[in-house]
DNA sequence: TTTCACCGCGCAACCAGTAAA
DNA sequence: ATTTACTGGTTGCGCGGTGAA
């Protein structure tokens, strides 16, 4: 009774119940050719047995893996987020999940590679950096799915947020608390940073308020917030847009500590809407982004390709929302 | 040339360059038994059809699994960082590792289920959550390695800190600064609380210090830090230990909200030195599990397992270290 | 009684590779 | 270098037996 004596196979349960293999697959997969009162005996034996049946040969032998490839980053909290609805979206179909890690010592390539080896029947990419001529490239292999980046090529398709319109409610909401001094701390090279930049700008403009939209170079994570802030502080806006949450909490954190109070003197709105972003003591008002219905089209799109001839590109984008917690109220009366 | 027109297969690639299957084979895994000539010729066909090996098959036939499970939960930046080293102590012996996500929605014994279809030949398990006995149990089935949980059993092998000492080193840093009225801010339920609670009373013990050793129920979020802080804030110690980084920046944030200057009025200590605590803003002195020690002997224990006959339970635990950073110093001078 | 569809089941081919002869 | 025998499943087909027409 210790790993090594070799799990039990249907061989191994079909000899016990003394019937055929292929009596006992059938049995195993629940399909219709056994009688009750076998399909009772086989199932008790396996159980007896403590049989599992092997994935690889079953995906072998059947073609159809319903195995979904995911690459995700670490230290992402929205890519954690995203795997959450991704799995409960493939659950719902009958569809499994095999996670390929992106690390700050494994690049992109390396863990698409790894999936591609699995045979999964498509994969997911969470906000891929590689070129776009890569993804097509990989998309005539199997279905490819980007999510939270547009990617312009028929065979890939996108499920990503309307970035623009995210920064757009961002702005909306501050100038309806009567800001007009308002700057974005942008994404620097990020997946999705010029969307929402240029959503920013166009937003300000759409107030008439382009004079006053200070665009500050910033980055993926709290030390860029961070560093941005100690920029805004040489001459402060009343409020301040990001590229996303984490971001915002280093900005938060470094306005306060340059003697800012927020949301008295200066409004703060993050994107993403991450986990974090909800706790009592950072309260941020943030873009959210649509997680679950997200996922599940990602989903969905992934396994209408496997299962369909090849179908029109699609890019689905999803809106946004705007939810107002904390860090955001009118600016100060000027004095 | 679009997914669907099936994947190439050694056959395919064995026709199109005129030697047989088993030939291919030997070629492809670079195997002795072809002729350079020949090597170079298959390898060229090889590439002209974009042939990739399909690893299950490999796997099945081989037995050999070279693929280790690992299951992790999403929003530990912890397990984060863990992936990053197991990824790279993986990669260093040739084996692939499969991801296996705990989420808010799925549980872990799902998520070990997954890994068990894939036919891992070993189970790598972050903080498991699930009973000792149910280890044992799935430790008949292939080799499980649990880390930072302590299992009291022979069949699980275990790869953890020394919490005890990591708290002893966290208490003893702040007696040297001259603190004596110390609280600590525990992780609940959490896999690991009740050593590194345990090990907070014995260094105050040490110290002389019981009498001032106050414990203030936690946890293992940024909320449950923020809520140990207002209940410190009623009688504030002059310096705090936590459960972990996440609740130490809860902490922290709920005493400078309280109006307490942070090292002047009070010091705090985190545990886990996650890549957020070294950044500029946050700065937080911690103690530090050192990871790539960790992850290289989680997964050479494993390894082990699998290749040798069954060996004696070990249970490594690895010393942590202290990291001083900006969140502690002296205790303020008495009034 | 014969005819026949149907049912539960087993046989053997097959999936894409590997290993020994 | 090829041949042959596997790995652990899945699947099409056909077999014998049964009950109804």
């Amino acid at each position: 009774m210790r790993a090594g004596d070799r799990r039990p196979t249907l061989a191994d349960v079909a000899a016990a119940a003394d019937v055929s293999i292929a009596l006992v697959s059938i049995v195993m997969r629940d399909a219709p050719g056994a009688s009750a009162a076998t399909r009772q005996r086989v199932l008790e034996v396996a159980r007896r047995l403590d049989y599992q049946p092997d994935s690889r040969a079953r995906l072998l032998r059947s073609g159809e893996s319903r195995l979904l490839g995911v690459v995700f980053a670490v230290q992402h909290p929205f890519h954690d987020d995203m795997l959450t609805g991704l799995y409960d979206a493939a659950d719902k179909i009958g569809y499994e999940l095999t996670l390929s890690a992106v690390t700050p010592r494994r690049d992109e390539r390396t863990a698409i590679g790894g999936l591609l080896q699995d045979r999964c029947a498509a994969l997911v990419l969470l906000g891929p950096q590689i070129p776009a001529a890569e993804l097509a490239t990989l998309a005539t292999r199997l279905p490819v799915v980007s999510m939270m980046r547009g990617v312009r090529h028929s065979a890939v398709d996108v499920v990503r947020t309307d970035d623009a319109r995210g920064l757009h409610l961002a702005v909306d909401h501050l100038v309806a608390l009567g800001h007009t001094r308002i700057a974005h701390v942008d994404g620097g090279r990020m997946v999705a940073s010029a969307e929402r930049r240029q959503g920013f700008r166009d937003a300000m403009r759409r107030h008439g308020l382009e004079a006053y939209g200070k665009v500050v170079v910033g980055g993926y994570g709290e030390e860029d917030g961070a560093r941005a802030a100690r920029e805004l502080l040489i001459d402060p806006p009343t409020a301040v847009t990001t590229f996303n949450d984490l971001s915002a909490t280093g900005l938060l954190d470094g306005l306060r500590r340059g003697g800012l109070d927020v949301p008295g003197d200066i409004s703060v709105v993050g994107y993403d809407d991450s986990s974090f972003s909800r706790l009592a003591h950072i309260d941020l008002t943030t873009v959210a982004q649509d997680i679950d219905t997200m996922a599940t089209l990602a989903v969905s799109r992934a396994v209408d390709r496997i299962a369909a001839a090849p179908v029109a590109h699609r890019e689905i984008v999803i809106p946004p929302r705007l939810v107002v917690r904390g860090t955001t109220a009118p600016p100060p009366l000027p004095p």
